[in-house]
DNA sequence: CACCGTTACGGTATCCGTAAGGATT
DNA sequence: AATCCTTACGGATACCGTAACGGTG
């Protein structure tokens, strides 16, 4: 057993089991990943996949199992490498961040901003997509870590470690009816066409729970996971927008009226995710710490090594 | 990095930092380890040990860190080992358990005969030992299991799961003056020598509190960890022995007396200890609930991701 | 002097890439 | 017909064991 055939047998499996593909992000043949996984079933007699002639249909029992004992390891080798860089030197190399377009363009400029000031080598990279999808780059190592606009609890081997409370505003065009309700109520709200996050109204979410509680059924016209789109389309008068209130800005936001609206809804959870397994490199916790500063070095561990 | 270099690291730290005695170990050549640990050197840019000349002197904080992970890595290739076993065959394999004396000649011998009868392909090895060696041979991977007398809190990797309340006797010679003291009190036993376990007296230990709350300081002539041979020396008549009832039982020991104590003193707990990583085959499980029926599988698990 | 780790060297085994073969969709 | 996995083969590479070297206690 080498760390090479678990290796190409994660990756034929993260390219839905076409050996091709594989060896293409891989660097090598076709036939060096055959090789090197027929090697590893005759190891371990047992059969990883199940073929038929010569084509691979899909991983047995037995691989999957194997698959999730060898990706820790995969994360091992990874954890490694970053101990002994975190050892030659602090404050060189990579962090790279998955967020929700909220936490990417408001939240986290003035963070990085700080943190770059301190860490000059250390290259930061940034994805954007859905909470799920940036779990998922955190799950597969593709980042160290993500932000996300919720608590996501699908992944066995991702912690989540709640950041701040957030509550949510409505945005509509300035001179908007709506900006007349004072109070504003739900019934108020579920009168106009909405344009919200993709997942606002999902079943059981904390919006969709508060209009359901008063029976109310809004339209949603449009759905956009990023803020600065639905924004836009509140300015063209599409309907109006029920965004989170750090993605509004009195000053920046000059041609919207913004209502608050957290006495309507259950606030929401910023998180931060991270493997369990994963070796934190020192400037990963100084950024996080940046981020939301009761995550010390200590809170961090407790809460990695307990569930 | 290959998983032979990080074997070959971690067999010289066992080896108390001698390649050449690792070697021998791992069936190679002194000459193939230190160069293969030089290339990991190389590779990872990190000094793993700290050299004087040509001996090694210790391992750098670097090293530690990485064997830490490079540890977890050799035990999930055992665990990759155990679970293709499991699919090929659920009814054959070894079984290494750890055991207190206590438990291996009169908790365990009941439970493996079961045990093997249900499964007679399985290879059982019984090992003895303190309660700290047996954790320590469960930590090395050198024993699936350990069964102990009381709950070892000190590694970070052990998980013990609580089995069964044990209660304290005290066994004399027959016709001995204790035997007529009706309620048997603190005071009693502290006027004779006592024969008991290395640990049983040792400071904060439920029998050293129960004493010291009523100002007693029993002597102590002889300890030994195999109540066997405690009850040899009561014979001859050299003390009165504290030991566990388990070990106790009347018709094999006709020629002591046995007092219950178990209102003098808090109960002890056997506990079953677990590598948190480990891979546990079916066969394993079974055994546990042998010996503890109240852990199935599910509790086990549950445990075992939980802290 | 005994022990030990490092370096050098030659032989072997392994692994890779190319290319051909055979099976499936 | 196209795609894809497997097998075969030759060459390069890596690895091991032996042995000599150089330090250390």
């Amino acid at each position: 057993m080498t760390l090479k055939q678990l290796r190409y047998f994660i990756e034929v499996v993260r390219h839905n089991l076409n050996i091709s593909r594989a060896a293409q992000t891989l660097c090598t043949s076709q036939a060096a990943i055959s090789k090197q996984i027929h090697l590893l079933e005759e190891e371990l007699s047992v059969q990883l996949f199940i073929r038929h002639g010569k084509r691979i249909l899909r991983v047995t029992r037995a691989g999957q199992d194997v698959l999730e004992t060898a990706e820790r390891m995969l994360r091992d080798t990874e954890n490694i490498r970053a101990i002994t860089a975190d050892h030659t030197d602090h404050s060189r190399g990579n962090l790279a961040i998955a967020g929700t377009p909220t936490q990417i363009y408001y939240a986290l400029p003035h963070v990085i901003q700080q943190f770059s000031a301190s860490y000059p080598q250390v290259q930061i990279s940034l994805s954007q997509g859905s909470p799920h999808q940036c779990a998922d780059r955190v799950v597969t190592g593709e980042a160290d870590l993500c932000i996300a606009t919720e608590v996501i609890e699908e992944y066995p081997t991702l912690v989540m470690l709640p950041c701040h409370q957030w509550s949510r505003c409505i945005v509509t065009p300035r001179r908007h009816p709506l900006t007349r309700c004072k109070p504003l109520t739900l019934e108020d709200i579920a009168r106009y066409p909405i344009i919200t996050y993709e997942f606002t109204l999902a079943l059981r979410s904390p919006t969709r729970v508060a209009f359901d509680r008063k029976n109310l059924k809004p339209t949603v016209v449009l759905t956009a996971s990023d803020p600065r789109v639905i924004k836009t389309y509140v300015t063209l008068g599409l309907g109006i927008g029920l965004v989170s209130s750090t993605a509004v800005d009195a000053r920046q936001d000059r041609n919207l009226a913004i209502l608050d609206a957290g006495h309507l809804f259950e606030p929401g959870i910023t998180a931060i995710g991270l493997v369990r397994d994963s070796y934190i490199r020192q400037y990963a916790y100084d950024f996080i710490r940046l981020f939301a500063p009761q995550l010390t070095r200590e809170a961090i561990t407790k809460v990695k090594t307990r569930l």
